[in-house]
DNA sequence: CACCATACGGAACGCTGTTCCGTTTGTCCA
DNA sequence: TGGACAAACGGAACAGCGTTCCGTATGGTG
């Protein structure tokens, strides 16, 4: 097998900068948010905005990169709750949670998420990738035990759950799971 | 009484400028959302920077007064709706329907509305003031009709409705009018 | 008609993202 | 070991934005 990647041998310095950036941006997301200024990124890793562009040409590469390792554990977490869940209907909505807590804890995610800027492009290919699959594997699960309406879209949903995460961790009492709450509710048969 | 306004008689090349600046802007809103860049609002009304600045002196009070009418208009229909519709749930969801439409048909103002900028404080002010009032009259009438959950407090449920709206009308299968229903539907008693 | 407060225009400033190129540095081979 | 070359770096420079500020123009008025 091609090992983990069929690296084509970078240079030690170049991966050394990579670290350093994905550490700062880490840093510097939870310090001011996803769209914290570049050269803050630059300033914390120590080098130059130049860099920051040739390892990550636009800030979504960015943000998928520090964030990946979470998005693959929630979406890892998809099949198994749905075998754990007493229904299909509850590990949909243990799911979502999960899904939510991710989002608000990351300040400015949920509205870069929509943003329909070209830049964003790579951000919204990985979730719609890595997500939309499991929640579609969830909401048919959960429709054939004939628990919610048949025929919600998994991309459509997500991106009102997601919607609905915006403005969450703030100082205002706006309660983003509970909103989401009330979306999964909708879906039930009455 | 005093009038429409206590008018502190302004001039009337200030007064021609105000007019103007409102055509400008509504018609740039139409034509590059709400977020369209000041000079272009100011060429469009062939006057300077400056005068924007004068007469509003944030986006917000620009965006307010271009669209008052219309949510005066959708205020005025949260009791005509509360006593037309067969109940109070059915007044609820067509009012909000109303809101729906109102929001999404103007490129940006969703996500304008869910801004934390400062800038934007005017904004919320006057759709707070406005539209949760009658959104809260609206929940309790339902609620008291044994339809709804109470509890339900109407800033929330409007920021999520708010929410759920962005993003809409581009190209995208985005359909908010189907998330707001699902939002709706979560709320009713089981 | 002359005065002056009111209002105007747009240059200028600061902060962003992004590009570009002269310089430095790591790697590899003779 | 040392030299050569590609790879990578840094940060100046540019463009687009919101916002401020002040010299200039103008409408109202006695």
């Amino acid at each position: 097998m091609a090992g983990s990647q069929a690296a084509p041998k970078k240079r030690a310095d170049a991966r050394r900068n990579e670290k350093a950036l994905l550490d700062a941006a880490a840093a510097a997301f939870v310090a001011s948010g996803v769209d914290v200024p570049v050269r803050e990124i630059a300033a914390r890793a120590g080098v130059g905005v130049g860099t920051i562009y040739r390892h990550f040409p636009t800030r979504a590469d960015l943000i998928v990169a520090v964030y990946r390792h979470q998005v693959e554990a929630c979406a890892a977490a998809g099949p198994e709750l749905l075998e754990a869940g007493p229904t299909p209907y509850d590990a949909l909505a243990n799911w979502i949670n999960l899904f939510v807590d991710f989002l608000v804890t990351k300040h400015g995610l949920a509205e870069a998420m929509q943003s329909e800027d070209a830049s964003f492009q790579s951000l919204h290919a990985y979730f719609i990738d890595r997500l939309v699959p499991v929640c579609a594997r969830l909401l048919a699960a959960a429709a054939d035990a004939g628990q919610i309406e048949p025929g919600m879209d998994a991309l459509s949903f997500m991106r009102g759950v997601g919607n609905l995460c915006i403005g969450a961790g703030k100082e205002g009492a706006y309660d983003a799971r509970r909103m989401v709450a009330l979306l999964i509710a909708g879906l039930r048969v009455r």
